[in-house]
DNA sequence: CATTGAATTTAGGTTTCCCTAATTTTATAT
DNA sequence: ATATAAAATTAGGGAAACCTAAATTCAATG
């Protein structure tokens, strides 16, 4: 139907767009890896079918059309991530470029068979909603953790996937999902945290906190 | 690794060498719907790497190199079609087309772990053999039905997966794998074979009978 | 064994998606 | 308010994979 170029502008621009990040030019092309010129090549190719509204040299956002195809590249992405983890045995951190690739070819009709089979998961292996298939996804916004207030417990509810490093490293000082944290300090100096995790201190950098998201937990 | 189109040459053209059928121009610039200019072009650049050995104006053939690529994808598309078959209820003619799709993007990480996950099958769902690991496929010729012999009774072994109107024909009157048939009579005329199907006769062109594989039952 | 027709290759062109370099527009800071 | 820096766009080109049309090579037949 579209080109796995096409597919990718649009998904990360969906992603810019839901990070609350700015969605112009340059971030996207530094999300891409491509160039700024190819952004902008593509990005008027992406208004004429109305994927797409453009104000040149200000920005865009998906249309209501775009945002469609969107949401249906990552129900296949996220779908595909909880079978290659639930039934092939793939680590947290293995699954996401696997998914990357099969979203761009498989059909509708394969994505709903496999929801079926996989018996209708709401969220992937990084705590990420999966849309179902209508598109809806079920809300539930986390808080970023270098957001988030000092002296307070949470509970990890989603990690990005952005980073297979940023994911190995979390993993390594024993981060999973629904593990219990407590914000001991926020370093207004660099923007880093102190946590603590089974009473043991972690010190993450900024870089690091911005990829997880928590819940705040009331106990 | 390799492009898709890089992909589709190599199998197409060892799916060519594999049925004793000519390789040459014309007979993959028909199998790939492609125009023979572009099949010549292509040709060139598989013979640079060492895929193919070309004899210009002659015909060409894969190298074992090239042969490796080949079984490789053939590996990940029968395995592709074991699992849309037996875990997400695709039927006999919807597996191909899915699954020619899926091989050019799976990596031999996860087809190892899928191949695995199935259990290690030996066919797909048309009764090909499924390479292993390592390349072997378990031998077993079957004849073609157009060369069988007439009075005769034999078990469908194999059906060729490249039309979906074929295979929902053969689908129709009955034919399975390992369906017991009765080759009644040869129509020397137009190479037309008359089939009994449980006390059902059938007559099948040439172009059906071409995809039907059987081995001769011995009572 | 020369001609003719079929098969193949070469030549020249298109589309998609990428690039670098040059230009234009916008934002910022004096 | 204007100079300057940053961001975005346009211009011009390249690689991959396709096409049609023209030229070449091969084979087959009278």
């Amino acid at each position: 139907m579209f080109s796995t170029s096409v597919e990718d502008y649009i998904k990360h621009i969906y992603e810019l767009q839901s990070e609350g990040s700015k969605v112009n030019t340059s971030s996207l092309a530094l999300k891409l890896n491509v160039s700024p010129a190819s952004v902008s090549e593509m990005i008027s190719k992406l208004t004429k079918p109305g994927w797409i509204e453009n104000t040149p040299y200000r920005g865009f956002s998906l249309t209501d059309k775009g945002e469609k195809i969107a949401v249906n590249l990552i129900r296949k992405h996220r779908l595909i991530e909880v079978f290659l983890h639930q039934h092939l045995g793939y680590s947290w951190d293995e699954v996401h470029v696997e998914a990357e690739k099969f979203e761009h070819v498989c059909t509708d009709k394969f994505i709903n068979k496999l929801d079926e089979y996989l018996g209708y998961p709401k969220f992937d292996p990084h705590g990420d909603p999966i849309p179902d298939i209508n598109g809806n996804i079920s809300g539930k916004k986390n808080l970023m953790l270098c957001n988030a207030d000092a002296q307070r417990a949470y509970i990890v509810r989603k990690v990005n996937d952005t980073s297979d490093e940023v994911l190995r490293y979390i993993s390594a000082i024993g981060i999973k999902l629904n593990t219990e944290i407590f914000l001991s300090e926020k370093i207004a100096f660099d923007e880093s945290v102190l946590i603590t995790i089974n009473g043991i201190s972690h010190l993450l950098s900024k870089k690091i906190a911005e990829n997880i998201f928590v819940e705040e937990l009331i106990k």
